[in-house]
DNA sequence: GTGAAAGCGCTAACAC
DNA sequence: GTGTTAGCGCTTTCAC
């Protein structure tokens, strides 16, 4: 009926031990590796391993007592670059700490995301890593205040990676990136290249990453004595698709606006498509800025000048830090540093469409 | 000393059933479905779970018989906008089909590949699939064969997706795309458009990718009576970096050469960056087309002209075919379709930095 | 419809 | 040094 060969199971302790002609304990003892064992007992377990091509039931062996060392990874979406390279630093880190990692996507379902950290649960996993902005709601923070001592009674560490903490009381471990910093940093150099107008497309209320954004946005115009036209921050979300159509519409009503900051470098690669299509030249007539410093910013069209997030370094530390939090005990909340990477696709502003030999 | 609440240990049934005044096995009963229990005693059960806030232990139950109702996936990088996509298909189906999925990388490292499959099969996971080309000797070959029995003796079950079978008699199902059809399409739509010095840039001597792809290169030339330049087949990893170099060569050495085949679009992004800096322009001078169409093949500069490869759905029939391999028992071996997609870049060739009126 | 008991594969006490 | 035994948390016969 099945393919598979059915009939012969898998190999046991047991079965080794047997032709090791040893006990199953001892065949553990070796296996295990920290236990004295004779030297020649050793070797013929080590035979009778390989002659059976035998490897652990790694469940068994995580219902043992130990861990079941994995590390649980939960993700919008597997796709998007950031994502992508934060979870590479999850990997390599848990692949260096001897961890597998169990990857989940929850495409903006809420309801979604709670099943899926039910499901690491029951994994018992080593650490549960929530990547990405969380929505700011009363409700949504309870829930994770709740599951994060779930998941400590389990014996799991919840940890945060890119977005806030939860408090201080709460078990979790939080590994963010100085989100409002890039923002203000981004504004103020577009600010100082004398843009007044510039348009923020990608708000996304009620999510923490756009709040951190939009104040660094903010206070670097504060700071300047400027004020923020807030028309001109633009709800959408973190898609392709959004940037082509507000700028379009943004082309068609704000012909005031000189630079747009993209809530995402995927957004800006829209934002570029959209002035190609409209003819609007890019520094030339529009600046466009874009946050992530994905690896294709560069083959943009000009070069995207953009935010860069340590995206290996978020993962890596999610991971050491949840699973060394004895020894990082005083260190469970990290922020790690942003910075501006700018290339082209910035120039003092014009008056658009009206192309004047100097940019004044 | 540890951080985490240690004291109170996790909830098991057995605590749920004393706290419902049942038996363990009743618990079980009701939270496994598939079994009549009186309603009354269900809804005291589910009680007393929601009360406790109890989740099964995966561990155990994947011991008791059953599999661990996981899925293993194996890439070289997960940065990799190909991978990343076949990951989310794999991720989508592997949901739909109740199970988990385990992630790992290999980094070209083949030793690592070999560590990471024995992980895979102490873990007893339901299917292990490896996506990406595979190295072309005999001895990774044998290895692969050894593993598929391995696997298949352990329950699990070996996906190949995107590379070739193994041989009819390996217990392992191949979800392969259309490597070699989409090369062909390709390299005929450049001959027809009237190239005949095309550079195939980034073949990878011994990746069974490149040899399919440089197969449907070559017959393409073939079928309409052309020699291929062997000169013009130029080794590279698949990298930006690489195509960027490449180019700049190629610019240098052969003025003849009018359109520039990359291995794959992150090659491309690099070539198009070369031409950019030295002044050629895409399509009028050159032009270029890649191999996969990432997302961010039409934000390129221009907007690339690609191979499509159905990566989603190699996913997703890589988890579904190894899941239920007993209906598919004779469909074990698939090849998904390729198509181009034609966007901005390649044009009639012109005799290089002289700009004729029409593209003769 | 429910309980008691056995056992999955492994490791960790505890003997010898 | 090595064997024996117990038990991790769960499911699943087998009784009742």
């Amino acid at each position: 009926m099945t393919m598979r060969s059915d009939g012969d199971r898998r190999y046991t302790v047991k079965d080794v031990a047997a032709r090791a002609g040893v006990s199953p304990a001892t065949v553990s003892r070796v296996l295990g590796g920290t236990y004295p064992v004779a030297a020649s007992t050793r070797t013929r377990v080590m035979r009778a391993v390989r002659e059976l091509d035998y490897v652990a039931n790694a469940q068994a062996r995580a219902l043992k007592g130990a861990t079941s060392k994995t590390i649980a990874f939960v993700v919008n979406d597997v796709t998007g670059p950031f994502f992508a390279h934060v979870a590479q630093g999850v990997e390599k880190q848990a692949t260096e700490e001897g961890r597998l990692c169990l990857v989940c996507t929850t495409h903006d379902d809420t309801a979604r995301e709670l099943a899926v950290i039910d499901l690491m649960r029951e994994q018992s996993a080593d650490a549960v890593i929530l990547v990405g902005g969380g929505i700011e709601t009363d409700e949504y923070r309870d829930r994770m205040v709740h599951l994060a001592h779930s998941l400590d009674k389990a014996g799991s560490r919840l940890v945060l990676c890119g977005r806030p903490s939860l408090g201080d009381d709460v078990p979790a471990t939080v590994v963010e990136y100085d989100n409002e910093g890039g923002a203000y940093s981004m504004t103020s150099h577009l600010l100082s290249q004398g843009h007044r107008k510039i348009a923020y497309l990608g708000a996304h209320t009620s999510l923490t990453t756009t709040t951190a954004r939009i104040n660094g946005f903010t206070r670097a115009h504060t700071d300047m004595g400027l004020e923020v036209d807030s028309e001109l921050i633009i709800e959408g979300r973190f898609l392709h698709s959004f940037g082509l159509t507000a700028t379009r519409r943004l082309l068609a009503e704000r012909p005031d606006v000189t630079a747009i900051f993209a809530a995402t470098d995927m957004v800006a690669a829209g934002v570029l498509q959209a002035l190609r299509q409209s003819d609007v030249r890019c520094p030339e007539d529009i600046s466009v800025v874009g946050y992530d410093d994905v690896p294709f910013a560069s083959d943009l069209y000009p070069a995207l000048t953009t935010v860069h997030i340590p995206t290996d370094e978020l993962g890596r530390t999610a991971v050491r830090l949840a699973i060394h939090r004895d020894e990082y005990a005083h260190n469970q909340h990290v922020v790690l540093g942003t910075h501006i990477v700018v290339r082209d696709s910035v120039a003092p502003p014009t008056i658009r469409r009206v192309r004047t030999p100097d940019g004044t």
